[in-house]
DNA sequence: CCGCATCCTTAGCGATACTG
DNA sequence: CAGTATCGCTAAGGATGCGG
């Protein structure tokens, strides 16, 4: 009988886990940006503020619930500010935040990473399936 | 009646919406390296190749499927290469190639942005609640 | 114009058990 | 040691319709 059951070790690997992923703020930066509009919805606005309907003709295809949620998100991240006038009808005007702008040089790395190597990417996709 | 449904908008803005994302390689790249755990892998991968099981240990708590998974995945993207050694048992080593190495600097990237930055949005998140 | 609420379908992921 | 297969849960996301 070991001095640990399998269980335990399952435990303990979960708190390793938690431990690791707590401290890697990265994880959860993935987890933001990675989520299928946040990118889009930076860069569209990276020339300027935005009303709401012209973000969702910018981003084509995004769904209306998607585009609030996204943008719902981002501010409460602190990546963009949101203002409402109060006119009728209403307008809304979205903006980035100074943290939100920070963020725009490693969106666009990632951008021009993607353009110069995703062909490569897309390559060795259809060599590796070609087997 | 307009000379186009609402329908036929839907339509044309899921063309449009279909061109955008073809012509669009940082979402693929997102929809990749943001995936739950490649951004581990490849930091487990970054200073040299390892054993499926030394990265099932470095980082912990991934699940043998879901490590296999991305392996999986990587190896077909060509961002890492797979070698078997047909010993008893047998020997997977997971090696980065050129392309996946090229991807560290931004991995890295994000890793700092978040490390630098991740505290500010957290307390962000907190003031948003907080309301 | 803006956005919330509802329903429903799919994809991601973990747990477990089994093979060479 | 490395990998596969199955099950079941949860979250993401799209469609639609209502309300200020």
């Amino acid at each position: 009988m070991p001095t640990r059951t399998a269980a335990q070790l399952r435990e303990e690997a979960a708190r390793d886990y938690d431990a690791f992923m707590a401290e890697c703020p990265a994880r959860h930066l993935l987890d933001r940006i990675g989520t299928k509009w946040v990118s889009l919805v930076l860069l569209g606005l990276a020339d300027g503020p935005q009303r709401d309907s012209d973000l969702s003709r910018r981003i084509a295809g995004v769904s209306q619930k998607m585009l609030t949620q996204t943008l719902r998100n981002l501010e409460r991240d602190g990546l963009i500010s949101r203002a409402v006038t109060p006119s009728v009808p209403v307008r809304v005007d979205y903006e980035l935040t100074a943290l939100g702008e920070s963020l725009l040089p490693l969106v666009n790395a990632i951008r021009e990473w993607a353009e110069s190597n995703m062909p490569k990417v897309e390559a060795a996709r259809e060599q590796y399936d070609a087997l």
